[in-house]
DNA sequence: AAATTGACGTGACCGGAGTCACAATGGATG
DNA sequence: CATCCATTGTGACTCCGGTCACGTCAATTT
């Protein structure tokens, strides 16, 4: 399905363009829909396109040789994935897949690449989100250290809250990923998870405010 | 200690640079040595140096809120980190570490920003630098998902022969890290790295050739 | 409305990695 | 050479998270 330039300007990425760059983007740019589950990044083969959430949700995971799911980050409406595309030909490293259904703009990154070559706030930006995916995984990977798991599950639904404060703000996550999803971004299994999240409640720690809210007392450092 | 222009284009990253260039940046270099186990770059404060590893060994680590030592990645001499201090003016997520006694050279980030501006082949070089860093910190992540302990231990041994094998061909690694060092690389508790590599040496996986060589039969992926 | 699916919840069992404590090396450094 | 310190090696015990096996529930499909 074809793309306005309009819709390309709605994304936080592409909004400084110039008309005229966005126009040269739009015919190589697709809006697809993706189901729940669907592979939107395939791992291993090089993937053409950069790809831009417009609504649902994203999970980057990987797979280890005896077929375990690990979790890598989530992708919300307005941001991207496939950048790794941009910086040079290696495959991309991990999947990314639908965890709600979900609209999706894959451009194409060969068009993208020369926009950015000629527009250094573009360039920029892609560089600044690389190098906070950095600090991201770092972070992620720090939590992994910890060998509490409640605090853990603490740590990773912090996360997710200082993900979600930048648009609205507020203690509390809108759509919480299923046990499943934290599962595996922190190496747990979901019974684990499940078991946690029941003892966070019964200590008033987490409440759940109607469904897909999850609510967030003070606290969250400690055990 | 100054640094000359020559010392500078030893560097992968800077040796596309003309001569001029370098000659611009060495006023705002300098050559430090680190004795073993001293901080290179601190993390939360924003560090105004790239690092570049001249001699020895460094290793990025992070460390938990209880104190835990977690292990993200090892820099080899020619390489560099700190490297998002280019790209924007937030914290070093991580500390580096010196594992050996070490020289590096400390390169202002004001400067090099602006060489890198100017100079396409070095802002492709970073970004593929810093793409690269992704793509290993997303298999490091994966390795974690292995619940096999041996497993997961052969393959960061993998990853070490993968990384030196650029340099020189052959199954085995020059100086390997110690127990320690390989043990927060992975979550794992220093005796259990211990008695992994018990095992693999008494099934002959692994053989210690000398003083500061580690070699490595075939077969790494099974079990 | 019935049936299917996937998420959530819960118990029992067990293995394996962490922890602690200590011994044995072995490379530096005086 | 003697000393010191960090690394490596090893045992015993404990406990906690994985696994398996269910059951419940809500949403979606047919």
């Amino acid at each position: 399905m074809q793309v306005t330039p309009e819709l390309l300007s709605r994304f936080t990425l592409l909004k400084p363009l110039p008309r005229e760059a966005l126009e040269r983007l739009a015919p190589h740019a697709a809006l697809v829909r993706h189901a729940r589950r669907a592979v939107v990044l395939r791992a291993g083969a090089r993937e053409d396109n950069i790809c831009f959430l417009f609504e649902g949700r994203l999970q980057g995971v990987g797979f280890t040789i005896d077929g375990r799911e690990v979790g890598l980050y989530f992708v919300e409406p307005g941001d991207f994935c496939g950048e790794l595309a941009l910086f040079d030909d290696n495959p991309q490293p991990e999947f990314v897949i639908a965890t709600t259904a979900a609209s999706v703009v894959m451009v194409a990154r060969g068009p993208l690449r020369e926009v950015m070559s000629s527009n250094t706030s573009v360039s920029n930006i892609v560089g600044r989100k690389l190098a906070e995916r950095v600090r991201q995984m770092t972070v992620q990977r720090t939590l992994l250290g910890l060998g509490n798991v409640p605090q853990r599950v603490c740590g990773q639904l912090y996360l997710l809250i200082e993900e979600t404060r930048r648009k609205e703000d507020s203690g509390e996550i809108v759509n919480p990923p299923t046990h499943k999803e934290i599962a595996i971004m922190l190496n747990l299994s979901r019974e684990t998870v499940t078991r946690v999240f029941q003892a966070l409640q019964s200590r008033r720690i987490i409440r759940r405010d109607g469904p897909g809210r999850l609510n967030f007392a003070e606290g969250e450092k400690e055990l």
